[in-house]
DNA sequence: CGTTTCTTCCTTTTT
DNA sequence: GGAAGAAACG
């Protein structure tokens, strides 16, 4: 995404590109090559901006450079993106090692992907042996929530007199249990301690949830990971799976659960082959049961000990934003002593920006990029970075209105969007006649079909040999006879995959159109999405790989124009905190550096959540590679139901004590009330934390 | 039985 | 300020 530069680039073709490392990369990159025998396990503990991905990469091209055979290599990263970049990257190293000649192309890694993405191809392939069916479609958390409380529904609980948890906090818990392979009774107790009373329902409910996701063949996110776990906790399958593969290396790890490190075991149980790179300090992703305690008991689960090695040379940042950087992590309650050093001096310091409110802060940061565009950095190398979507919102009305282009990653909702939803569902149904909630949600698109017959019909399904056959002969009410021939044709065509693809896309596009007119007053915009949505569509080769790769690896990037810009295109980065992760800029703002956004308010319950919360500040500082602003508006807007939206006032981020604020330039651009005294607010301060708090005991 | 309108609830981060 | 559910309406 931004311009990455790194000792290797530097090295012309032909020459030795692995000359340019550091002596921990090296040790990274050399280990157990030209040793006899197979390669102990190694972890690689990798600080912000140490050169991770180019080390990582360096040590698959040097496995290959020895002989290693690329096709049997599983490299398992975090995001597709991360994927594609690290093949691309090896790609280069082994040009260069190779010479100039580059007819020796680089060799493509089949087996790159995340967690989830290799483990739906693994199932895939072996589906037939341990009983789950070829032809499985994947649920996004979307679906999943739907397929959730589908069944909530049917076993009554949506009805109880007291609030049962709602679908949502249902699939987390139950995502939870599957993730952190822990109990139901101990999430309950220490995650959802509010959902207490439910567990012998919850039981109930998540076999209930189980049995009509096999029903209907299909997988939910954590079902990748869970059938994966199972099929290699059986030996014979264990000792073929894990054979595949010569080396297994692992990014992110320090984002990685107790599930995904249970697999890497059972594949490689004495740890020969095995290499993870992460970093503890900069785990934010334990509402996913991600588990810090898997790269800290990494070296100790093997016998000798996994070798370890440190980068702690940082080529990022300058000395100022690193020790910023470090003073915010020195404070953390538990720390792993890492201290990172550059070499890369400035006398600017990051600075911490105080203005009135979030209008003032949008107008600040929208001039600062112009400025700096001014003095020739791209917007492309500028990011804004916040720690939830909506606290973009201002800024993103005001680069609208100077009409500033960006692209906003994070948070994105347009799987989500009832429109996408229904053409996908679709394309879902047609792909697996036994969905049955994709079933449920198209068939009520006809007019005339609603809730009971769109049962009814479903019901038939299930209990049909062929499914799409009933579906084609259902006999429809008379309200809704002419729309249900149309559909039906529809079906057919998808069915018999005469039309090829995309043209299948158009085709469901063009029948849904009169539909979405009905439905939406917005359709123009809505149609707007859908011819995106056939744009992104062409980038595939068939209706199954569409939806497979569409529900593991979703657009994540949208911007205020219709469509993406161009890539040659300049355009600003606002992105969350988590979707910035392994990315750098040359200026990066912080939105909303105060008490109650970062920390979350919701997310100070408990003191490990506040660690990370902290971890999450040091992430996004750690992105700046020139310049570092935090900005810190002195009364923001909170939302509630019932009164009007108030103005709260907020205070610098509990992360920024004095002793670390000091290592800040202070900056009050626009003139602050009071003459620069802390406002005091009048009356009784508002105790936000507490109130949202409250709600959920 | 299906559709429209009113009411209530909740609003982090993501594979 | 949007989605899901409930009640009212056709």
């Amino acid at each position: 995404m931004s311009t990455i530069t790194h000792p290797i680039r530097a090295v012309p073709a032909g020459t030795d590109p692995f000359a340019a490392l550091n002596e921990q990369q090296r040790a990274a990159v050399e280990h157990g090559i030209g040793v006899q025998g197979a390669c102990p396990p190694l972890l690689v503990i990798a600080g912000a901006g140490s050169g991770k991905t180019m080390t990582l990469a360096a040590r698959v091209a040097r496995l290959v450079l020895s002989g290693a055979d690329p096709q049997r290599l599983l490299l398992l990263t975090f995001s597709r993106r991360a994927a594609q970049e690290m093949e691309r990257r090896v790609g280069r190293v082994l040009q260069q090692a190779l010479g100039r000649g580059g007819e020796a192309r680089a060799p493509a890694l089949p087996w790159a992907g995340t967690f989830h993405s290799v483990g739906a191809r693994l199932l895939r392939h072996y589906a037939a042996r341990i009983g789950l069916a070829e032809d499985f479609t994947i649920h996004d958390r979307g679906d999943a929530e739907d397929l959730m409380g589908w069944v909530r529904e049917e076993l009554g609980y949506g009805r109880a007199k007291s609030r049962f948890p709602l679908k949502g906090t249902c699939l987390s818990i139950y995502s939870r249990v599957v993730n952190g392979q822990a109990s139901l009774t101990d999430v309950l107790q220490l995650q959802f301690p509010w959902c207490q009373q439910w567990e012998d329902e919850l039981k109930r409910l998540f076999g209930a949830y189980v049995q009509a996701k096999q029903q209907q063949h299909v997988l939910d996110y954590d079902d990748l990971l869970l059938y994966w776990a199972e099929m290699v906790s059986e030996p014979g399958l264990a000792l073929e799976v894990g054979g595949r593969f010569d080396h297994l290396l692992v990014d992110e790890y320090q984002d990685t659960n107790r599930l995904q490190a249970s697999i890497l075991r059972a594949m490689k149980p004495d740890g020969q082959g095995l290499t993870v790179v992460g970093d503890d300090a900069q785990s934010i992703y334990s509402f996913r049961a991600a588990e810090v305690r898997n790269i800290l008991d990494f070296p100790c689960q093997f016998s000798p000990q996994a070798e370890v090695v440190a980068l702690e040379r940082n080529y990022r940042s300058t000395q100022p934003i690193l020790d910023a950087s470090n003073a915010v992590m020195a404070l953390a309650r538990e720390r792993h002593a890492k201290q990172l050093w550059t070499d890369r001096r400035s006398s600017e310091k990051p600075a911490l920006v105080t203005v009135l409110d979030d209008a003032a802060q949008a107008r600040w940061v929208a001039d600062a990029v112009l400025q700096h565009r001014e003095a020739g950095l791209k917007l492309k190398s500028q990011a804004v970075l916040f720690r939830s979507s909506h606290h973009s919102a201002a800024l993103e009305l005001e680069l609208v209105r100077r009409n500033i282009p960006f692209v906003k990653f994070g948070g994105l909702k347009f799987l989500e969007a009832a429109h996408i939803k229904d053409v996908l569902s679709v394309l879902r149904w047609a792909e697996n006649p036994r969905s049955r909630l994709a079933g449920f949600r198209v068939a009520q698109l006809v007019p005339g079909i609603g809730p009971a017959t769109a049962r009814r019909l479903l019901d038939e399904l299930q209990a049909a040999e062929d499914p799409a056959a009933a579906l084609l002969n259902f006999e429809a009410p008379p309200a809704a006879h002419d729309d249900w021939r149309a559909f039906s044709a529809l079906y057919r065509e998808l069915r018999q995959a005469r039309l090829g693809w995309p043209d299948e896309l158009q085709r469901v596009q063009q029948w849904y159109q009169p539909h979405l007119e009905r439905l939406h007053d917005d359709a123009a915009v809505r149609a707007a999405d859908l011819a995106q949505l056939v744009r992104i569509a062409e980038g595939y080769r068939s209706r199954e790989q569409f939806l497979v790769e569409l529900t593991l690896d979703p657009p994540e990037a949208t911007s205020a124009e219709a469509g993406p810009p161009l890539l040659d295109e300049d355009y600003l980065v606002l992105s969350t905190i988590h979707s910035a992760k392994g990315q750098e800029w040359q200026a990066v703002y912080l939105l909303n550096a105060v008490d109650g956004c970062i920390p979350s308010d919701l997310a100070t319950g408990s003191s490990e959540q506040i660690e990370e919360e902290r971890r999450l500040l040091y992430v996004a500082m750690t992105r700046a590679r020139q310049h570092l602003q935090l900005i810190v508006p002195q009364r923001f807007y909170v939302h509630q139901q019932g009164v009007a939206d108030r103005h709260v006032y907020g205070s610098l981020t509990r992360f920024v004590p004095p002793q670390v604020a000091a290592l800040f330039e202070a900056r009050q651009p626009y003139a602050v009330q009071g003459g620069g005294e802390r406002p005091a607010p009048a009356g009784v301060p508002i105790d936000l934390t507490a109130r949202l708090r409250g709600r959920w005991s």
